[in-house]
DNA sequence: CAACAAATGAGATGCTTTTGCATTCTGCCA
DNA sequence: TGGCAGAATGCAAAAGCATCTCATTTGTTG
C-alpha cells in the first residue's frame, strides 16, 4: 500500500516549507481536478470566483510562482498572453497547441528528446531544460485551417 | 543570375508594401550587421542611439511587427523577458540559449523535425509552426553550470 | 513641386505580473 | 488551549513590455 504519488495534499505544500493556507490548498486543488490541466493564473482566478473563494489575483500569482520553486507546478510561456500553469507530476513532456481553440495537449518522444542531448553536444552546450511547442489546428472541425 | 539573396536592401522593404524610410532602412541595416543576430526591439532602439541615429522605440516595435508580416524577420519568444527578433533568411531553424550569458546558437534537425510531423498527426492536429528552444550553459568557460 | 497618404515620435494606454504595506492567519510553544 | 512571532493575504500601486492615439513630418506620385 504505499500512498500513490498522483494526488497532491497539504503535505506537499508543507514540505515545500510553506504554510498550508486556504488559499494555497485551493489553488492546488484545482490544479488537481482542472479539465483542461493548462490554466493562466486568471482563468484560475475566475474558475475559484466561480467556485465562490475570492482570492485575490496577487495571491495567486505568488502561490503558483512558490508552487514552482517548489516543483509542484510548472509554467509554460505559450505565444501570445498570459503563461499557463501545470500540476508537475514528474514527468517531463512537450506541447502541441490548436491556436484556434487554445486546446494544449502533451506529448513525450524519447527520439527527439536524444537528438537534442546529441545537438546540444555537439555545440558544447550542457542542457538545463528545453521547450518545444508545436502550434497547429487541432482535429475539431471548428478549428480546421481555412 | 539571379541576385544572391542574403543582403536585404530598400527593394526588400518596397515589396513589402511599405514606404523606404529612414527608420525603416536603419532597422533593417542593424539587423543585418548585428553580432547577436537575435535583438530586442529595446537593443534595436539602444543601438541605433549609438549609432547616432534616434528612432522612437514606437517605431521600432511597429517596424520589426511590419517586418514580420512581410517575412523580413522572425519574432521568438524565449523564456522571461522581451521578444527578440532575427532576420529571415529563409531557412527554418530552431535555437539553443545560453542561461547564463545569452548566447544564442541555431541549429536544424531533420529528425526532429520529420517526428514532429508524425506526433502531430497521430493527434489530428495539423502543423503550423512550432518552437524548440534547448536552454543550458554553453562552452564558455564562465558559463559552465556550477 | 504640390498634395495626399503613409510613417514617425512622444506620450498615453492596455495587459500581465510583481511589489509594498497594513491586516489577518498558521504553526508552535508554554 | 491561549497567545505570539512570523508568514501569508488583499488591495492598490508599480513595473515591464508592447501597442495605440494623434499631431506633425516625410515619402511618393503625378
Amino acid at each position: 500500500m504505499g500512498g500513490k504519488k498522483d494526488m497532491m495534499s497539504g503535505d506537499d505544500i508543507r514540505n515545500a516549507g510553506l504554510k498550508v493556507t486556504l488559499p494555497r490548498v485551493k489553488i492546488l486543488a484545482l490544479l488537481e481536478q482542472s479539465e483542461q490541466g493548462h490554466v493562466s493564473a486568471e482563468d484560475v482566478y475566475k474558475l475559484l470566483l466561480d467556485a465562490g473563494e475570492d482570492i485575490g489575483l496577487a495571491t495567486i500569482y505568488r502561490v503558483l510562482t512558490q508552487f514552482e520553486s517548489a516543483g509542484l507546478v510548472t509554467r509554460h510561456h505559450f505565444e501570445g498572453g498570459q503563461s499557463v500553469f501545470e500540476l508537475d507530476r514528474g514527468e517531463h513532456h512537450d506541447h502541441i497547441v490548436c491556436i484556434k481553440c487554445g486546446r494544449v495537449e502533451e506529448f513525450f518522444d524519447q527520439m527527439i528528446e536524444d537528438r537534442q542531448q546529441e545537438i546540444a553536444k555537439e555545440k558544447g552546450f550542457t542542457v538545463e531544460a528545453h521547450a518545444l511547442t508545436i502550434y497547429g489546428y487541432c482535429k475539431n472541425a471548428a478549428c480546421r485551417a481555412s
